[in-house]
RNA sequence: CGGUGAUUGGCGCAGUUUGGUAGCGCACUUGGUUUGGGUCCAAGGGGUCGCAGGUUCAAAUCCUGCAUCACCGACCA
């Protein structure tokens, strides 16, 4: 390609909505421009990366013995009402109505319309398992888009779903889309990290997500420092700390606090750290048929954060996690939240480990502008019982058993489900057993977010002149930038004939013919973020030589005109 | 959806407080100059100041309503 015949279109500036650099340099290099809110075309360049990122994925989905479908971006509502999810979603669902009056949805996830097919194509079990994948624009009418094409409201997505009798077939395909799905990351030359996570609403049993490690990552991940254990910060199960918990020395006493609510005030107040004060949160119980509605109390020491998650998956609480108002607190315990504690109260009482582990402990007194020290378990409060209900820090010890947690922040480009059911139970989705019996099929499924991983390759990939790409996903592959090739007719042939050989030897190769100064093509393709670039001077010429520039290492060295095609192919293998 | 703020040529911005008929840098066009890191000179083109209504002799500027966009929060199979 020569820059003449192609639309570059960088700028210098960078336009003012732009917030994380990914979607600055995507702006800057010409890659994306924004239509409306969370919508974006793809401008040449872009659309190079993204094909590339496409065609990787494409080819390990196939060698991993999926097989590619293409569904309706636009969908029935019949489908969604169906699987009930016409009523669960809400306005992230976009909606419409065609020009019979029917009702129609823009596809967030294929899952309905994947298990209707299937429910009407496969009907033995001797078609399955089945593994089908589609590369696909998505739309979630997300309530607030940003950080460009990362968390657009329109995107491209490899979604992926299969269908089994057993477990184990489901397993089995689990584990090679968890196989393909590194195959991906590695070849993509991305960090990143497979975690454990939470399945969510979805249900199911297993699920990991996949992270591109980025310091601007919107998710939180837990690293062992030892070994590979790794998970999302909001599934890392937070262990008992080692030891047995200190005898009680102190009595039991209450001090008047007046003004004094949070951990930190209560801390700085008595002048003790954070550690030694357990606080109190009242939420609301999983309600009983036919009860009125009441609280459980979830006791965390002062420094440590409750994880809602893990809370909610409590059979005591109710899901979603909703904190109790102050009249209820009041009503219940006579005083309102910073003063309020477990002491003699009767509804439940669920105590992380770490605050289990607590002695001579402090603790808001049920009264306001009062709270009481000298607090023991067993011996002052004899009815509760241990859960895990915090977040992790850094520092505590790995769940795995080896090693202390490390957090880092991930941009999820992947996510493998074990799905179960689900949809298949809704929409009647079975085959004939071997038995010659009507059995529902198992699912599991599979996404990879193609537009979010050119983000996140750039979030990972940059410098201060802009993208550095790997080369398996460059825009080009090589740059050639001829200096004042308009008046040389040397350096115009030489850089000509480079050109023909490397474009004949199959290497994607953008020559920079504008008539501009050296500076301008040198900014723009470090810009664009082409790895590896040959400068055709008349100095180096005089000895048949060009100048090879790495992007990444700023390493330079002279090749001779004859070597330049060996050398550039040697690099890119 | 709640809070905050923005909207002036393709991009970045000034001008709004104190109303007087729109400006700067970059980009673009033409000619010249320069050619290993965003040259320099000259001459040009391009804006109903987000939309609608109001106040006024006069509105980018003041008032009212609306729209769009962004940021923070909540949300995120």
């Amino acid at each position: 390609m020569r820059t003449s015949q192609y639309l570059l279109s960088t700028m210098k500036e960078t336009p003012a909505d732009a917030e994380v650099i990914s979607h600055k340099l995507m702006l800057r290099a010409g890659m994306i421009r924004r239509l409306s809110s969370g919508l974006y075309t793809y401008l040449p360049t872009g659309v190079r990366v993204l094909r590339k990122v496409e065609q990787i994925v494409r080819e390990e989905m196939n060698k991993a013995g999926a097989i590619e479908v293409l569904m309706p971006m636009v969908q029935p509502a019949e489908l969604w009402q169906e699987s009930g999810r016409w009523e669960q979603m809400d306005a992230e669902l976009l909606r419409f109505v065609d020009r019979h009056k029917r009702d129609f949805v823009l596809g967030p996830t294929h899952e309905e319309v994947i298990t209707d097919l299937v429910r009407r194509e496969i009907t033995s079990y001797k078609q399955l398992p089945l593994n089908l994948y589609q590369i696909q624009t998505k739309f979630r009418d997300e309530r607030r888009p940003r950080f460009g094409v990362m968390r657009a409201r329109e995107f491209l997505m490899k979604d992926a779903y299969s269908f089994h009798l057993s477990q184990a077939s489901l397993q089995q395909t689990y584990d090679a889309m968890y196989r393909a799905y590194c195959n991906i990351f590695n070849r993509l030359g991305l960090d990143y990290r497979p975690v454990l996570a939470d399945t969510g609403a979805i249900g199911g049993s297993v699920s990991h997500e996949f992270h591109v490690l980025a310091s601007s990552g919107e998710d939180a991940i837990a690293f062992s420092d030892t070994s590979d254990y790794a998970a999302n910060i909001e599934m890392a199960e937070a262990l008992a700390p080692a030891g047995s918990r200190p005898a009680a020395t102190l009595p039991v006493t209450e001090i008047a606090t007046p003004n004094v609510g949070s951990v930190a005030d209560v801390a700085a107040f008595l002048n003790i750290p954070e550690t030694q004060i357990a606080k109190t949160l009242f939420v609301l119980a999983a309600q009983e048929d036919g009860k009125p509605t009441s609280l459980v109390a979830l006791v965390l020491r002062g420094d440590h954060e409750l994880n809602e998650i893990k809370a909610e998956k409590l059979p005591e609480v109710a899901s979603p996690l909703q904190f109790a108002s102050d009249e209820q607190l009041r009503m219940l315990l006579g005083a309102g939240a910073g003063s309020v504690g477990p002491l003699g109260i009767t509804i439940p009482v669920i105590v992380d480990r770490s605050a289990a582990h607590l002695a001579d402990f402090v603790v808001g007194a049920n009264k306001d502008g009062y709270h009481v020290t000298g607090v023991n378990w067993d011996r002052d409060i004899s009815s509760y019982r241990v859960a895990d209900l915090r977040n992790i820090v850094e520092g505590d010890p790995s769940p795995c058993g080896f090693g202390k947690l490390v957090i880092k922040r991930g941009i999820e480009v992947g996510h493998i489900f074990q799905l179960g059911e689900k949809y298949s139970q809704a929409l009647k989705a079975g085959v004939l057993n071997e038995e010659g019996k009507h059995q529902i099929m198992t699912m599991g499924c599979y996404g990879v977010g193609v537009s979010r991983i050119v983000a996140a390759a750039i979030e990972q990939n940059h410098d201060e002149y802009g993208i550095i790409w790997p080369d398996a996903i460059a825009p080009f592959q090589v740059t050639l930038i001829p200096m004042n090739m308009q008046k040389s007719v040397r350096v115009a042939e030489a850089t000509e004939l480079l050109y023909q050989q490397l474009t004949a030897a199959g290497v994607d190769v953008l020559l920079d013919d504008r008539k501009e100064r050296p500076g301008v093509m040198f900014a723009d393709m470090e810009l664009i973020g082409i790895p590896h670039s040959i400068v055709i001077g008349e100095r180096n010429l005089d000895n048949r030589e060009v100048e090879y520039k790495n992007r990444r290492t700023g390493e330079k060295q002279l090749l001779t005109l004859d070597s330049v095609v060996a050398t550039v192919k040697g690099f890119l293998a």
